[in-house]
DNA sequence: ACTATAATTGCCAACGTTAGCAAAAAGAAG
DNA sequence: CTTCTTTTTGCTAACGTTGGCAATTATAGT
């Protein structure tokens, strides 16, 4: 861990020609330049960042602050976006908040010069939007609809309806399953928009969380299974009514489609393959990405850049 | 985003005396620190996190070196360690690799001042021992066995074993399936050591990696199932093989028991619940955390400390 | 050989924080 | 009103890096 004086005394030169040599600058004969190189080489220099950071005001890193690391989606889009960051040359801090508003907000502050700018894969809140006022870095809410900050929402909506429409036509009747009680929830809009047009009887039925578990016990409260379509607001959700269903020997697609949200790769391999409703997490990472360096370099932005959804259709529904 | 300076005049004293209402120290007369306090507080001051590092020579943050995000149980092993490293008041850089050395070693060496101590999960080579050698910060290899260098291994082997012996009994055959061909792979050495007490046949079958989809393809070469049991290198692999059980309506767990390894948290709403063996990755956390910062703070610390697994009996085998 | 010009190199202050030491102010004792 | 002690406060150098500017050396032109 050679610092700069050092190298310097030993190729019997002055720190700000080592510095030359590092940083590739001009004015520096090629024969000094050779044998300050040498002298890196042997103690194997490495710049402390904290200094050049400390100098620079800006220190090619960026901050993660996520609010958990158990939903596989969520470490995907994390592992998506840290990968894109690397691309472009930016190193990542991570800050796991466990929900947890005040651990956010220290996050933010003890990140607040160790980095270029920040990532968000939570929601906003007057908490987290003061405090990143105070420390006037760059930010940008990933997975997140907002009018007025700059994110890069997905569109859950329009993959909900897009489902329905490509498998509607054999089921009498559907049913949305969801822990969510906002009735703004995207995917239950889609659901709404997509039985506005339908013949079809519906339901809305909401449970507590939206762990497997709650999916299995979801079952029961569905009631008969005639050509019915359950559509379910995660993968989780949906694989443990699938185990339900398997139990209560119903037949599927046909007796009952379901359809899951995110596209985990366990869902591939329950033993009917699950339909599924998936994100461009790359897309999602590189338009973050994007997003947040243009910021930080000064570019012009759009402040809002959505990232589309697929419908994958497998063995738990009719195609 | 104010400096130390700023505030020192604001309140009309020096940054010397500023400093100390900051770090809590003593001679100062209590009006003086309290009108400082309130130009702080109103000011809402954070302090430079690169300058003091810079000055202090360390950083209270740790850095994490991982393979990938891809796996579950990896992604649970990340998870509890930041949030045991946050409990120890140290914040975290994560460094994904994609298994590449060079990055690995392009991490070390970004993060060598940035961080005090480095977690590896991944294992260990000439390589990133040579980088870590001179960078000369503590380091802990977590889920790694290692006679040389400071490390939390797990006990994969024992794990195996009392999987087999609690269940086997019941079985006329055992088949261990793995990606891998090192004969000292610990699940594999269980795998044969339980054999050896056993008066039933074995065998070993070889695929090419460890996904579900190298599971589904496994059943092929298994042949028949007549009270067999089928001992899997991973869960995905486990969950993989049992799709197919289930397509070619073989009974389970009589004519075919399962036994996975990670407890990643589907296996318990597959269609039959999967028995597996289970990592306790909070004493991992625990354990490593422990370790590098006892190094860090040039405490005595044991260089090894092994991590258990326990048989998670479900519904795939019979108990 | 002697300037004039260009190429090469080095000094130094600054980034924000910390802590040793000295200086100043306040209080106590004569 | 001194003098001595104690308390409070401030000056300053250092951490490692960077870049402006000045100083030095080499090169070319007379």
């Amino acid at each position: 861990m050679a610092t700069l004086k050092e190298i310097a005394r030993k190729a019997g030169v002055s720190i700000r020609t080592v510095s030359r040599v590092i940083k590739n600058k001009p004015h520096i004969s090629e024969k000094t330049a050779k044998r300050v190189q040498k002298v890196l080489d042997k103690f194997s220099y490495t710049p402390n960042l904290l200094a050049r950071g400390l100098k620079a005001g800006r220190t090619n890193m960026l901050a993660v602050i996520a609010s958990s690391l158990g939903q596989q989606v969520l470490t995907k889009k994390l592992a998506c976006l840290l990968n894109t960051a690397d691309n472009y040359g930016y190193k990542t801090l991570l800050g796991i908040t466990d929900g947890d508003r005040e651990k956010e907000e220290c996050f933010v502050q003890e990140f607040a010069f160790s980095c270029d700018g920040f990532f968000f894969l939570s929601k906003p809140d007057n908490k987290n939007l003061r405090i990143l006022e105070k420390v006037s870095k760059p930010f940008v809410f990933v997975d997140v609809q907002s009018s007025r900050y700059p994110c890069v929402p997905i569109d859950r909506q329009a993959g909900v309806i897009e489902a329905i429409e490509k498998v509607k036509q054999h089921y009498k009747k559907c049913v949305f399953v969801t822990p969510s009680v906002d009735k703004k929830e995207p995917r239950r809009c889609g659901f709404e928009k997509a039985m506005a047009d339908m013949q079809v009887r519906s339901e809305i039925i909401n449970i507590p969380i939206g762990y497997f578990e709650d999916g299995y016990k979801a079952v029961e409260r569905i009631g008969n299974f005639d050509k019915t379509l359950i559509v379910c607001y995660s993968d989780k959700l949906a694989v443990g009514l699938l185990k339900r269903l398997y139990e209560l020997n119903i037949d599927i697609p046909a007796q009952a489609g379901v359809i899951g949200f995110d596209d985990d790769d366990y869902t591939e391999f329950t033993y009917k393959a699950l339909s599924t409703i998936s994100q461009s997490v790359t897309e999602l990472a590189d338009k973050s990405v994007d997003m947040l360096v243009k910021q930080i370099s000064g570019k012009k932005f759009s402040k809002r850049c959505i990232v589309e959804t697929k419908f994958v259709p497998r063995q738990t529904t009719i195609v």
